[in-house]
DNA sequence: ATGCTGTTATGACCTCAATCACAATACCAT
DNA sequence: ATGGTATTGTGATTGAGGTCATAACAGCAT
């Protein structure tokens, strides 16, 4: 989901290079745009007071991020980390809403956007209550691989790492690559080489 | 959330009396209506093959309920099913769609209830990830005493049996239990007779 | 080749929530 | 009061995932 980029241009919006690490906004911040990624590679995370993370999604190209608090008014509800170097298109809120109200059928597909993301958080907490690694994650890979997300388009390579994933399902890395070990003995999916092909 | 009744009405929605037990509509299934329940409480669950319920929501009067396939085409989210006798005032998906183009104001009204919604998997997920009773079951509690949901106005007497937290937390009755215990001897909450009671 | 770094892999141990089993209590209807 | 049912409460046991420690490997730069 992204607006096309004329039409957020034509409204004032700006390009923004970050260098990678670079915190783009803080969980809890106040929000002031709309945010949606050009370039590179963006993680949107909470982070705990013992430093560990969250991994609520891994933004790439052509996806917005962080729109939450465009909509209900709250502050931003995770951290986004540029993860490599990355080119952001930014759009002032006020402008923003000012498109969507102009245009309701950009309104419809933020809707839509915003249900979709709800739908798969419902489905996610649902899998993880049943406290199942290997539920969990196949569930994850079957979501993503839907999507088309962080898999490679052409050889079905997962591009997370097993400790995103691990971050991603609330489980440790260890349990992560022991249960993906299993999955690949089952033959649900291929490890060669530490990569891991789900298709 | 809730749209104004005479509103519903002018546009064509009708009134529905169901029986408790009775199944609102299925998980999985096509979607026609938008639902809003006046009175009695209907409840939102995700049941796997053994029978375990996971519960996404407890619905009281003036919420709507169901909405995620209104929005997305995608099936049934959970299957709802009546608490109690209920009254429910539906309206046909069609219906609600031109309802929303035509009131832009509405059509925001919802962008923001998915929105909030979606805000509160997240947190709850980002919770659950701890693996930490205590933590998951405060963070539900302070959030339906913020949402002023499934809690006494007048007494702070929270309506849902441990049984119910349970299945929204991916606990088992027990840990719940033994956990809301200990919270009350730490002083966090105040059980009376069994019944819950957090201000 | 060599060294360096991030990721994957594996073994040993431990903890805490799940599980099972059963008792006590609250509440409603008669 | 009495009985019935739903919910809360408590003890004993256990097993799966967390934790810690350490090794192996892949990939890249030099």
């Amino acid at each position: 989901m992204m607006i096309d980029i004329d039409t957020l241009l034509a409204m004032g919006a700006t390009y923004k290079k970050v260098n990678a690490g670079d915190i783009i906004f803080q969980e809890g911040g106040y929000c002031t745009f709309y945010h949606q990624l050009a370039e590179g590679c963006v993680r949107w995370v909470n982070i705990d007071e013992e430093g560990k993370e969250f991994l609520q999604n891994m933004i790439e190209p052509g996806e917005c991020f962080g729109e939450p608090p465009l909509f209900d008014d709250g502050p931003y509800a995770a951290s986004a980390i540029a993860e490599t170097d990355c080119v952001l298109i930014r759009l002032h809120r006020s402008l923003f809403l000012q498109l969507i109200t102009e245009q309701p059928a950009i309104h419809f597909k933020f809707t839509r956007l915003v249900t979709e993301r709800f739908r798969f958080k419902f489905m996610l907490l649902k899998e993880l209550s049943h406290h199942d690694p290997e539920h969990s994650i196949q569930f994850l890979l079957q979501y993503l691989k839907e999507k088309r997300k962080n898999i490679c388009n052409k050889c079905n390579k997962v591009t997370l790492t097993r400790q995103q994933i691990a971050n991603m399902t609330g489980l440790r890395v260890e349990t992560v690559i022991r249960t993906m070990r299993h999955l690949h003995d089952k033959g649900t999916l291929l490890i060669e080489k530490g990569k891991v092909y789900y298709n």
